[in-house]
DNA sequence: GCAAAAGTGTTAGAAGTACACCCATGA
DNA sequence: TCATGGGTGTACTTCTAACACTTTTGC
């Protein structure tokens, strides 16, 4: 848009931008990854959290602007991103302390009008990136606290609208669930994300049950070990096998 | 759509647009909604047929934009619209063809390296506006013909995708099936709209038992009229018993 | 031995599937 | 009387839900 200004305006398309919504799981409850705004003179006045995201570039793709975002801001690549929804209400601006954030961000003489954004979610599993996320600012936000804390732009319903699609997507989509667990993993922690996601508790027998009677699940000849209690069996989620019975979805 | 060119440049966000993804049912096989182009001096050379779709103006959302293209290619109002997905790979303008058609017909100077698209699909009933489609140069191609025909910028993924879509969404949001009945309609009409979604035969038998068994489904004290064999039963879909069972789905 | 989780079966009810015949109507 | 779709029941299988005790291990 603005040509003159600077190179990155020139690469920059300031009407769209991408945002990910990142949920992690710890074992024990899910939490969204967000980004601490860099602070200005006044520090006060701003929302000190917002989604990764970030314009895109004129040269790259949508999904690829996300997957540049992730890494940019969390150091994280191979995750699985998916698109999720598009967020282009006319006063997602509205706030002045979030448009003067961007300009200093970006590098921008102006703000357009609108930034319409592609939001994208991704489920992970916080342990394989702990020490990632302090080098980029990025932080766990248990998404049970989320009503305390102020966000900005519209990325509160953004992750709103996020949570409750992931709740959908592990009933038509189970091998979500597998993202955010360890390539080998016991039924206990199967359960746990199941409970999670769901918000209740789940009968353990009928759960063995259910689970040891899908194809794609399958036992390994080998032990959790270091455990204060008797040692649970490890189990493997086989990709190949899953694909197979579920076609193209 | 015609007032002054440089008006129009001023209000139009030319890097966002929208594209409405209308499938409809004539009581026999699944149609998407085509749209024309406006031909030129050399007419060979262009896609004849699009989706029905526009840039985005700045005052308005996304839905509205949507919402604006319906009206205005197709005469079709209070259409429910569900957002679907953005379009946003580098090469969409790859067809020199397809940009000239976007600067002719916005008059647009020149386009910008990427237009990036929010899709949307309707599901309609086709015989509610069958002499609207005229007038617009708007047609329902069959979706078994998709295959046979060209369709200007990534408009076959697009329509492909949404397709796909609808298979999955009748599963969990059976309501979306009775966007394309009538206010009362057969048991016989019912089961072709699954039949047609499903692309098999359904038992009728075990389907009527599962209809009837559903309480958003209520039989009518009315008959059909003027059909060549013994008349069936009218049915109505209760819009509020089913939001009650169903909760916020 | 105790704390902590692993592992395991049965029963009852609900839901899904397969399957075939007579009925009402208009042409 | 014939063509067309309307309307119905039963038996079998599969899935789901409810429910409690013994085993293994580390401390």
């Amino acid at each position: 848009m603005n040509k003159e200004s600077s190179k990155i305006n020139h690469s920059l398309n300031v009407n769209v931008s991408v945002d990910c919504v990142v949920i992690g799981f710890d074992d024990k409850e899910l939490n969204v990854l967000l980004i601490k705004r860099l602070q200005a003179g006044d520090e006060k006045a701003y929302s000190p959290y917002k989604l990764p995201g970030s314009p895109i570039y004129m040269d790259e793709s949508l999904d690829d602007a996300a997957k540049r975002v992730l890494v940019d801001c969390t150091g994280l690549k191979y995750v699985s991103l998916e698109q999720f929804r598009a967020y282009g209400e006319i006063d997602r601006l509205r706030r002045a302390e979030d448009v003067q954030w961007l300009e200093r961000t970006h590098g921008l003489a102006s703000t357009p009008e609108r930034i319409v954004s592609i939001s994208y979610i991704a489920f992970v599993r916080q342990k394989k990136f702990r020490q990632l996320t302090e080098t980029y600012q990025a932080t766990w936000m248990p998404v049970s606290k989320l009503d305390d804390i102020d966000l900005a732009f519209d990325h509160r319903q953004i992750v709103t609208d996020a949570i409750r699609k992931i709740r959908r997507d592990v009933e038509v989509q189970p091998s979500i669930v597998f993202e955010i667990l360890p390539r080998k993993f016991t039924m206990l922690q199967l359960r746990a994300v199941y409970e999670t996601i769901h918000g209740e508790k789940l009968d353990i027998r009928n759960f063995h049950k259910k689970m040891t009677n899908l194809k794609y699940i399958v036992q390994l000849d080998e032990l959790e070990k270091d455990v204060p209690h008797r040692a649970a069996h490890l189990y493997k989620f086989d990709r190949v096998v899953y694909k197979r019975l579920r076609g193209s979805i």
